[in-house]
DNA sequence: ATTTTGGGCACT
DNA sequence: GTGCCCAAAATT
């Protein structure tokens, strides 16, 4: 009798055997069809030999349906799978599912019908078709992402395919790549950057597990470094999965890549149509993918042979996933890496603690590029103190800062303000009596998206069109939105709310290139990647946003933000200023930063880390409990604390209000666990959960290593 | 998660 | 007995 126990998708179901019916051909990895009561299910094969034919009589096996027509996924792949379910607390299948992101490919190559519009003449003219043909310039997509672009619905646009508005256009899911050239046009390099790029060359042809953290200065040429790399792997027939922190990002690697190798490479994101994330899910994982470059869902992706793996920007933030599976892309590269055999380039101007930590311990190769490329300066720094330079009412910018940037609008430069904070978006309340809106699913401020006049949450997306008046105060006009106060200028909004896709990151970056934009005002978006030549200022809005917070990693973050958004000053050959505005001038980031003293503030930072047993010289882990009935979450958070695990070097905090305490109608109650770096906490909180059973409608999540404290 | 089941209850 | 609602169990 042949068994297979398979990881079943769309249930939170354990593995389940199955029957492999005869002619049937599977081993570890194969993707099938599965019946599950009257249903079919996609499921992968985990286990095909020596299976304990105990739990499950033989007589209530079924037999599996169908072997998709996909490659089995790699062993490597199967070993990261399941470190990364073990690591990180989650179930088997949800990290499995990450690798099947693409529900088209596992149908096989063919085709996909798209369709367009013809540009005919419309006769008769609807309102629902005037939207569609108004909004649907350009696209080709098919008719339930057209549908979602125009929202209309697709019987209208299927009815203007029979008026023959909308034609269809089919499309080869395995149509190829054109080729990478590694030889396209090679690089003019310092000899620092040659001899960088000489080791990551070197660790590419041995093909072996080399983990290297690549520290250098913004604009030292560290791209340039690893490119060389690439080109190696390519050349050698291998695969490069390229990590980037944020999918607006993308635009101005991708130029990069394609003058250096041709061609630009296959990238990987959220927003990509169904038919782009099958050709590239395909070709990735029949191993014609050369190089992609993706957001951190692409670090799944069932890659059939691949080379190397760099992660650019590698302090980011926005590589720790905080819902689902909760793992921290940057880490799981690194693992990886480690399975596959291949080196592992951790690229930043601002290295992580962590990884500065793992690389003083050996177990990283530290890389330095210290000089700034092409001979630019390093941009003067200058802290205002917002005690004595009071910005005038409802503004944010104090005076110098406004005069600074008056003077930049006189020259014909361009400035940079940066707001280090989620969402530009200035906040809107009653002058008179101070009512500010909240988000009815989770507790938040709603915040002015002032192009659509609505009031949007940044968590759940719920939107209001903005009143006339408070509802409290119901005086009309009396509401204001509470904004920077920027001189009289051609500004720029650069936020992940505008910037949503590649397309409209190129067209900024066009227009400042272009200097149809004096001033830039962006959120972390802004702090990296970027290379305007003109522009000379830039403006830290608020450098103490988070610092008081309490959060584990609010002064790191701090540095991080400042240390990249100064970079983007002076770039060209005029010379950069920096203006800090501050609260704190005394606390040791803003000093750091405005000396320039990176070490003295590493040095600060594992000081403040080791004391509070913070990582990576202790460990953190959250629970997390959430319900639609706050009685229910908090009562089952309660239960939790209340069997907690009596341990000498383990400290449980809690059960208390989740940060969010109200997010997508739930309502969260939170537990942290802080214990030594040699504690197993993985295996504590296992047993401690194991035992307990929850009401249905309640959730329990473990999030190792959390990011959000605040 | 989704579907099936089975118990309790009102109604005929 | 039948229909209906809801909670609990099963899904291999």
């Amino acid at each position: 009798m042949n068994r297979v126990r398979c990881l079943v998708f769309n249930a939170a179901l354990g593995p389940l055997d199955y029957r492999v019916p005869a002619g049937m051909e599977v081993e570890p990895g194969s993707v099938v069809l599965a019946p599950l009561g009257p249903r079919q299910i996609i499921g992968v094969v985990w286990e095909a030999e020596r299976l304990p034919a105990t739990e499950v009589p033989e007589n209530k096996l079924r037999p599996l349906l169908q072997v998709l027509p996909v490659p089995p996924l790699p062993a490597p792949l199967r070993r990261l799978i399941e470190w990364t379910a073990d690591y990180y607390l989650a179930p088997l299948a949800a990290v499995a599912r990450m690798a099947l992101s693409s529900n088209a490919a596992l149908q096989g190559g063919g085709t996909v019908t798209e369709y367009r519009l013809t540009g005919r003449e419309p006769g008769r003219i609807t309102p629902q078709r005037a939207i569609a043909l108004d909004l649907l310039h350009d696209q080709q997509a098919t008719i339930r992402e057209l549908s979602e672009i125009a929202g209309v619905s697709d019987g209208v646009l299927r009815g203007m395919v029979n008026a023959g508005l909308l034609e269809a256009v089919v499309v080869d899911s395995d149509r190829p790549y054109p080729p990478a050239d590694p030889h396209h046009a090679a690089p003019d390099l310092s000899e620092q950057q040659a001899e960088v790029a000489a080791r990551f060359v070197d660790a590419v042809k041995a093909r072996e597990f080399r983990p290297f953290l690549l520290d250098g200065v913004t604009g030292s040429g560290k791209t340039e470094t690893y490119f060389e790399a690439i080109a190696t792997a390519i050349a050698a027939g291998q695969q490069v999965l390229v990590l980037l922190p944020e999918i607006a990002l993308t635009e101005t690697f991708l130029k990069r890549f394609e003058e250096r190798f041709g061609v630009p490479p296959v990238t990987w994101h959220s927003s990509l149509k169904a038919s782009e994330r099958r050709r590239a899910w395909r070709a990735v994982s029949l191993g014609v993918a050369q190089v992609l470059v993706g957001a951190r869902s692409a670090l799944f992706l069932p890659f059939a042979n691949l080379g190397l793996i760099v992660v650019d920007e590698a302090h980011e933030i926005s590589f720790k996933q905080d819902d689902g599976v909760r793992y921290n892309a940057r880490d799981v590269a690194v693992m990886r890496a480690r399975f596959e055999a291949t080196p592992v380039i951790l690229a930043s101007a601002t290295p992580a603690l962590e990884s500065l930590q793992m690389a003083e311990q050996g177990r990283y190769e530290r890389v330095v590029l210290p000089a700034r490329f092409g001979g630019a300066t390093m941009p003067d720094i200058r802290v205002l103190d917002l005690r004595i330079d009071q910005p005038e009412r409802n503004h944010w910018i104090a005076p110098p800062l406004v005069e600074a940037l008056k003077d930049r609008l006189d020259k014909g430069e361009q400035s940079l303000l940066f707001l280090n904070r989620r969402g530009f978006a200035p906040l809107t309340l009653c002058r008179a009596c101070g009512y500010r809106f909240q988000c009815p699913n989770c507790s938040a401020w709603l915040v002015e998206h002032r192009l659509s006049r609505r009031l949007a949450c940044h968590h759940c997306g719920h939107e209001v069109p903005t009143p006339d008046a408070c509802p409290e105060w119901h005086e009309p006009d009396c509401l204001v939105a509470c904004g920077p106060g920027v001189p009289t200028a051609r500004v720029a909004l650069v936020t992940s709310d505008t910037l949503t896709s590649p397309a409209k990151a190129a067209e900024f970056v066009e227009q400042a290139s272009a200097g149809a934009i004096d001033v830039i005002v962006g959120t972390q978006l802004v702090t990296k990647g970027y290379h305007f030549p003109e522009l000379t200022l830039v403006g830290v809005i608020d450098a103490d946003m988070g610092l008081e917070g309490g959060d584990l990693r609010a002064a790191e973050r701090t540095y991080q933000q400042v240390a990249q958004v100064a970079g983007r000053a002076g770039r060209g050959v005029k010379p950069g200023e920096v203006l800090i505005q501050t609260r704190h001038p005394e606390a040791a980031v803003i000093e750091a930063l405005a000396s320039g003293d990176r070490d003295a503030f590493y040095a600060a930072e594992a000081e403040a880390r080791r004391d509070a047993g913070a990582p990576p010289f202790g460990r953190w882990a959250a629970i997390i409990v959430s319900s639609e009935d706050e009685a229910e979450a908090r009562d089952a958070a309660r239960g939790i604390g209340g069997s907690a695990p009596r341990l000498d070097d383990v400290l449980i905090l809690g059960p208390a209000p989740a940060p969010l305490s109200l997010l997508r109608g739930r309502y969260r109650y939170r537990l942290l666990i802080n214990a030594r770096r040699s504690s197993e906490i993985q295996r504590v909180i296992r047993e401690w959960l194991e035992p307990l059973r929850f009401p249905p409608g309640v959730r329990v999540a473990v999030d190792i290593d959390p990011y959000s404290f605040v």
